[in-house]
DNA sequence: CTGTTAGCGCGTTCAT
DNA sequence: ATGAACGCGCTAACAG
């Protein structure tokens, strides 16, 4: 049976024989209620199979319960982590009994706050951080609730969720190393603006710890920067590795199917020819041929994190924000191995 | 500069010397106003840095200027497909200047409405469609405005857009039967719940056509079905291929790189000792080794018609539903050729 | 323990 | 062309 307007607390009130205000504190539970009417008031709003509206609530309350996602413009070629956030983020949000709303990143950085101006959020969460991000330099001067995915160089008082890159790029080098390997390629992620390359952060961490390593290990390392499009990952990493001629490879978030398959098609054998460590999310790991070796990127994770980070953020009143550096672990599959000896001999002609 | 409150109304009333209403009119162009005043109520706006409190224009107009996604409850292993949607739709929603909530769906089918009777959005995006999908009932017998990404059985009266399976399908298996195959195998989606294994729309269609098509050329032709964990389809389909031993298969939605490592794994060469077609979303489709032939999957273009769909169904009164049954094409790439002939001396054995 | 009422910020009808 | 005032549905003082 269907009403042709909506039931609202009047109408409970009306039902139950109470105020309204009363019906309001038994739904909210902020003073108490005898028995007995609170069991009017529920039979009520059962039988008229009420529902309280989310914006009069919104308004009177000053609360939306809604947090707002800051997309990077939403382009058909999506990076597969970006969309793990997005679904992490959707089940933390409906677990906490808050809604998630989608939005395209505003082209202004002084527009970041426009969710929570608009009273269409209570606070935003940040992807693609840049290591000086002038988003963040608003939102904490406009005094807005947010958290980040990924983080800035001057992350004083941000509750932010990123992986420890430095870290992680490490142990892909150490691996490689231990099994022989000295030539060794980094595909490195370019944003797609490239007057922000040296600012994003994942890059630009990655950049310099591999050039760390290379130096303490005494590598004949080189750093390949790629492009978002696996197209052009393609072509750039054929012509690396044709020209350069690497035992082994580390590429990151996105790039080594690609990478990988490039590397094939110019004849070299995986692992033989070219070991290869990945940076992708799990689901992307197992099924390649051959297997990747492969630093789990942890998005899906990362996503509810930033979530959960938010509303505690909206709760707690001044608590120290949460900082989390993730360091997921190295997975050795069948990409990589030993650098055979014969090859030394090849090499050389 | 910071105010501890936000401006209203009110405020730009005052600053501009006229009364709310007024401002209101200008803001909506709802009626006529003088220049010298709309000139005046503007520059306060602008000073002020006025924005509208969308919460309260929700209440008052009773319109939310948001649309509500119900994902399928987001699982970290999700499907690229439903990515693009979401991507798409996000797009299309800020194109029009609404806001898109991202909703995990409701356990029952009669909470399909939840977002809209709570009033955070004026209709709901559905995907994931059933043969006879309950929530679509609900939907229209309670009224409420939707779209839908998929289509059910009987879809008089909704809107939606699909793919022709049925067509692609056919697309599919007539290249393979053109290039002389005739033991082929068809590795179809089967959704997570198994006693929905024959509900699920793009599963039913994709057999019903395969099967007409087995009978129309004569072919020896098997379904496998495959579920939606790559690792399981991988297992599935190694089975599979080293039991029947096609000489080409056809992969829905997600399961082809699976089969092809599958494939790859047990010594075959592709396309020589098996070809395969997939039905992928297009970035997924260049990059694997060899490269897919594939029916590119339009996602992306998906998500946004399904909001357009939907936007025009809440601003038009009566129009007929829009119905739009895809049929993107069918590209030929280096994992499907022609079945050697050498190989009927080697099947004999 | 419960009722009354004043907002929340904006849209809109009714006056003027 | 403009203003005054009411209502949207709910929360939270304030008053019993």
């Amino acid at each position: 049976m269907k009403r042709d307007r909506a039931p609202t607390l009047a109408d409970i009130a009306e039902q139950g024989g109470v105020s309204v205000s009363t019906v309001s504190y038994v739904l909210s539970g902020k003073r108490s209620i005898s028995d007995r009417t609170r069991k009017r008031v529920l039979k009520a709003i059962e039988d008229l199979e009420y529902r309280p509206n989310a914006r009069a609530r919104a308004l009177a309350s000053g609360s939306t319960r809604a947090l707002a996602l800051l997309l990077p413009s939403p382009q058909p070629r999506e990076r597969t982590e970006q969309h793990s956030f997005v679904a992490g983020a959707a089940l933390a949000t409906s677990k906490a009994d808050y809604s998630l709303v989608l939005s395209t990143s505003p082209a202004r950085a002084a527009r970041v706050g426009q969710m929570v101006e608009d009273n269409r959020a209570d606070g935003v969460i940040l992807m693609e951080i840049e290591l000086r991000d002038r988003r963040i330099t608003r939102l904490i001067a406009d005094g807005f609730a947010f958290s980040v995915i990924g983080h800035p160089d001057n992350s004083d008082g941000v509750s932010y969720v990123d992986l420890d890159f430095a870290h992680s790029i490490r142990q892909a080098v150490e691996h490689l190393v231990e099994h022989g390997h000295r030539r060794i390629l980094l595909f490195n992620v370019m944003p797609d603006v490239p007057s922000r390359k040296f600012q994003y952060g994942p890059a630009q961490r990655s950049r310099a710890a591999f050039a760390a390593l290379a130096n303490e290990f005494d590598l004949e390392a080189t750093e390949v920067e790629v492009p978002r499009d696996p197209d052009r990952v393609y072509e750039i990493a054929h012509s690396a590795i044709a020209k350069l001629r690497p035992t082994a490879g580390v590429a990151l978030v996105t790039a080594s199917p690609a990478v990988m398959s490039a590397a094939i098609h110019q004849g070299l054998r995986i692992p033989d020819d070219f070991s290869l460590v990945g940076f992708e999310v799990p689901q992307l790991a197992g099924i390649p041929i051959p297997a990747l070796t492969n630093i789990d990127f942890p998005a899906y994770e990362m996503g509810q994190m930033g979530v959960e980070m938010l509303i505690d953020r909206l709760a707690g009143a001044e608590d120290p924000p949460t900082q989390r550096l993730l360091r997921p672990p190295l997975t050795i599959r069948e990409s990589t191995a030993r650098v055979p000896t014969r090859r030394r001999a090849v090499k050389s002609r």
